[in-house]
RNA sequence: GCGCCCGUAGCUCAGUUGGAUAGAGCAGCAGAUUUCUAAUCUGUUGGUCAGGGGUUCGAUUCCCUUCGGGCGCACCA
């Protein structure tokens, strides 16, 4: 349990017993106080009292302060002003909680999940081509909200979804023939609406190298393309090749997926019929027009939808709701989605399909992501693939690196856009901010080193080696920082929010460089450094969990 | 026309189911290095929280409305 969660809970505890009322930990405030006020932490309590109670604000924190001085760890109280609770604590008491942060990794967890599942389906692009920026911002978005929710108390899946069925995939695997025929000399084109890009050419190199000669020659004249019986093994190899691709950039990126739930294998075992039965059970499907229809109206969305087409072919849609219910009996308690900006009329319909199939609305989240917008010196590029100056992923890494580029995609509101900057993220300086981090970590790795000179072993500075009767401003600063972070790091996954939290190890970094600047720590007096390692230590570790939340490479040189 | 997101310092953005003097980074200005890395620190300039109305002890936050910007409104995926 972290310290503010502590405070909150003995807070709670009080208001039960004196007024009888349950208030919910996440309901009030507890944070440090602005720069001028006193106490260590201090808390809205007294005021979101005040309305419910009908009482001034002023009486309930002094009735809750007097409470408060009883218990041990506190050594005061004070009310300010409005009725804000100022509560200081007991420095042995810091002493304690910073030991568990260093003793334990799960002192830095919390149980927002309460051991459910989650399912956090992200990327899921067209398995057509490389990875774009759009996908970066999402691959980076989804993976550490994961890693935020493996620290919530959730059991996290990070899974995307291989569009391998529909008429994009088609489109690919004819664009593929095309060039694979073209390097033997034919004429055929790559169809129109299909992939022009140079790297289905390079596909089709690759796929000449394996097949080798014989495969060719199979190939007789056909004037169809897709009627040719060679069709699927081009499919395939179209399908595996790219695929490949998007693992390999997005390991480069960090991301690892669970599953790459492929589409195609919802048609071919039924589920698609299976879960289209159990909607029609439900009578939420009508025939209109020689196609048959979902009443998505009834939970919200503005039209109902087609599922089935005219020609009698499912729509993606319908796929949808058979991945839903798949995801469902695998055992996700709750579904999370992460769309791009351009799928916000995505949201009620897959909705809708929850609700469909009897669950509740809130077992599924769509998180709708804003779209990136590239800069370059300050001037907005303008994006397109057909002009061919689309950026990839594979670029983008190439160019500013795995650290730099994750940090960016999360450093802003999810619901805001982003305007990323190619040259600030490329510029290694003082106006780039993750190396504002990354050198604060460095610093405080010198530290150590220069420490090993004069300090034989790190259990010289252990807990119960150090004394804490004193500490210097900076020093209660910084430690107030590090042990609120566990906090910040439940209330990102709250607000499933990456930038909240990346925003307090800003901050923790801020109050470092501080420290650094004012307190020194390799010195003669052998009390003062222990303890200041001690601190440290323990800031060290903070910042080793956040940056693996993060992303970001922990750089012990700069 | 309908729907979603956004409008906060010169720029890019944070801001907790309404709460302390609205915060950072960059840019600007003035300083700090014989001492663990100056990719740092200290101080400082800069705000009608787009405009108007409402709810209340209290609104950047909630509601209504006007204006401005982005995106979406397929029997495509």
């Amino acid at each position: 349990m972290s310290i503010v969660e502590i405070l909150k809970n003995d807070i709670k505890e009080i208001v039960k017993k004196k007024y009888g009322v349950k208030v919910d930990s996440s309901a009030f405030d507890l944070a440090a106080p602005p720069e001028n006020q006193p106490g260590h932490f201090g808390s809205n309590i007294a005021m979101f009292l005040a309305k419910p109670m009908k009482k001034a604000p002023f009486i309930i924190g002094e009735e809750i302060a007097q409470e408060l001085r009883k218990l041990e760890y506190i050594t005061a109280v004070e009310i300010i002003k409005p009725g804000y609770t100022n509560i200081s604590l007991n420095l042995s008491f810091y002493k304690n909680e910073l030991d568990k942060l260093l003793k334990s990794d799960s002192a830095f967890k919390n149980n927002f999940g309460k051991g459910k599942t989650v399912n956090i389906e992200f990327v899921s692009a067209n398995p057509v081509g490389p990875l774009n920026i759009v996908s970066g911002r999402a691959a980076a978005y989804g993976d550490t909200l994961a890693n935020i929710f493996d620290y919530s108390g959730y059991k996290t899946v990070r899974e995307t979804y291989v569009n391998d069925f529909g008429r994009q995939m088609h489109l690919f695997a004819l664009s593929l023939m095309a060039r694979y025929l073209q390097l033997y000399g034919r004429t055929n084109q790559v169809p129109e609406e299909g992939y022009q890009g140079e790297y289905v050419t390079e596909i089709a190199k690759a796929m000449k190298e394996i097949k080798g000669e014989a495969f060719y020659k199979t190939i007789g004249n056909v004037e169809k393309l897709e009627d040719c019986l060679q069709y699927p093994e081009f499919r395939a190899f179209g399908l595996k090749h790219v695929l490949d691709w998007q693992k390999q950039t997005l390991e480069r990126f960090g991301v690892k997926f669970d599953e790459w739930f492929s589409e195609t294998t919802l048609h071919e075992k039924g589920e698609v019929d299976e879960a289209f039965k159990l909607i029609e059970k439900r009578g939420l499907f009508y025939e209109k027009e020689d196609a048959v229809w979902f009443k998505t109206t009834e939970f919200g969305d503005d039209k109902d939808r087609v599922v089935k087409k005219t020609d009698g072919g499912y729509t993606y849609f319908a796929s949808d709701i058979a991945y839903i219910q798949n995801k469902v009996k695998r055992g996700a308690d709750l579904v999370i989605n992460i769309l791009g900006p351009d799928h916000h009329g995505y949201v009620k319909r897959l909705e809708s399909i929850m609700q469909g199939l009897g669950y509740e609305k809130e077992r599924i989240r769509v998180i709708i992501l804003q779209q990136v917008n590239l800069l370059e010196g300050g001037e907005k590029m303008k994006m397109s693939k057909r002009a061919g100056n689309f950026v990839s992923l594979d670029e983008l890494l190439e160019s500013v690196g795995r650290d730099a580029a994750r940090y960016f995609f999360i450093m802003r509101s999810y619901s805001s856009h982003l305007d990323f900057d190619l040259e600030l993220a490329k510029e290694q300086s003082d106006k780039n901010p993750v190396y504002y981090l990354q050198y604060a970590y460095a610093r405080l790795c010198n530290i150590f080193e220069k420490a090993k000179e004069v300090v034989k072993d790190s259990s010289e500075y252990d807990a119960d080696k150090i004394a804490f009767e004193t500490l210097e401003k900076e020093e209660l600063e910084l430690i107030r920082a590090i042990l609120c972070i566990p906090e910040f790091i439940k209330e990102s996954a709250e607000r499933e929010s990456p930038n909240w939290l990346v925003q307090h190890v800003h901050f923790l970094a801020s109050h470092f460089h501080s420290f650094y600047g004012k307190l020194r720590v390799v010195q003669d007096d052998k009390q003062i450094m222990a303890k200041r390692l001690f601190i440290l230590n323990a800031l060290k570790r903070t910042f080793e969990v956040c940056f693996g939340i993060i992303g970001i490479t922990p750089r012990t040189k700069m």
